[in-house]
DNA sequence: AAACTTACTAAACGGTGTTTAGAAAATAAA
DNA sequence: TTTATTTTCTAAACACCGTTTAGTAAGTTT
């Protein structure tokens, strides 16, 4: 049957041309200012169609994050590829406060977006493959870190690096009355003594 | 001129009744869900009123933050009355991750919700107040913390205490599949951690 | 009592996510 | 090849949203 699996593909190649639109445009002028209307406009197609092939707005959302942290753990494992391993745990923090800052709307769609129930209630198959990559990398230096265990370790030093992107990129920052560049400079800075602090 | 007071008044009277019934619709229901329609349909007025008094729904939000930063000052100065300075400093980390637990949509609005222009670009009165808090609880410790300056001090704290809140707040703690409670309890041994790493 | 000012709202504008009913095109059967 | 069936798409509508406009009704002043 030739012609099903041309269909089959079309359907496949018709699901792609509407999440990379989606992608597009979300990381352009973020998941809200995004809408149906707008994304059936650039591809031509009329608003009901995404409904053929996307249940609602959230699956959209759902789909994109999911390729988001895809994009994340590509990062980690080229930017965090040190032997030593409390070397690889800075080179990890570092890569993670350099994904916010490059990719603000991505991120903002990954950690900061009241995210959809499918997300939260189902298991969330790139993202537990990004945070492994952190408990992975952390194990191996408990007996160097100063955290009690494993789960605080993890929690403590994703907390940090996510506060500091967040309240950056929600311009909460601003209160301490400092440039952008002056912003990136201390926060950077911010993540250095952080990981200076955690050593035993 | 009585008349013209009254009328004062009764317009102070207006703008009181709509910003303590959004304030109350954003803690039940958030910013995002509460409309300008409902808020009117509450107060049995018309929608377009409301623009009477004032300008947008971004001005709504604006005053409603003030009143949450003033809440949350006054937690501070209830929370955070130690005399020793580094027992303050960890009382108003406590007190910090206190109201987010408490009043996450509060929270939320202050901390995590997208901006209006006016609380960015020019000054936001009571969240400066309690930034100042801030900063002068940590002075008086900074011979006692390994930290380098001031300024990192206060804003390592604050992205700790602002991450391990918001990210439980935007559910995304949910990757380490641990219930509510034990959430709740991990963020609470990690804040006490973190105030154990940061003195020398 | 008439003129003026203030307080209010009905209705509309242009936007949103989403559903429904029906048209058009592609495929299968005759 | 023509008819029947399935698949694919969309126009239009529904129920919302924030906001503006034009006009009514009430209160105040002259």
């Amino acid at each position: 049957m030739g012609i099903s699996d041309r269909k089959e593909r079309e359907k496949q190649e018709m699901r792609k041309l509407i999440i990379g639109t989606a992608m597009d445009m979300f990381i352009n002028d973020g998941y809200e200012k995004t809408s149906i209307r707008n994304i059936a406009e650039k591809i031509e197609y009329s608003p009901a169609t995404i409904y053929l092939y996307y249940k609602d707005k959230d699956e959209l959302l759902y789909e994109v994050q999911g390729e988001a942290f895809a994009e994340l753990y590509k990062a980690f494992e080229k930017e965090a590829t040190s032997t030593e391993p409390m070397e690889k745990l800075e080179q990890l923090l570092h890569s993670y406060v350099k994904f916010g800052f490059e990719h603000p709307d991505l991120y903002d769609l990954m950690f900061i977006l009241r995210s959809p129930m499918k997300a939260v209630s189902e298991d969330w198959p790139n993202c537990d493959e990004s945070f492994d990559f952190l408990i992975k990398t952390i194990t191996p230096c408990m007996d160097q870190l100063r955290f009690s265990d494993p789960g605080v370790a993890a929690l403590s030093i994703w907390a940090l690096g996510h506060g500091l992107i967040s309240l950056f990129i929600r311009q909460r920052i601003k209160v301490m009355h400092l440039s952008d560049e002056e912003q990136r400079a201390l926060i950077t800075n911010t993540v250095d003594e952080y990981l200076r602090l955690i050593r035993k």
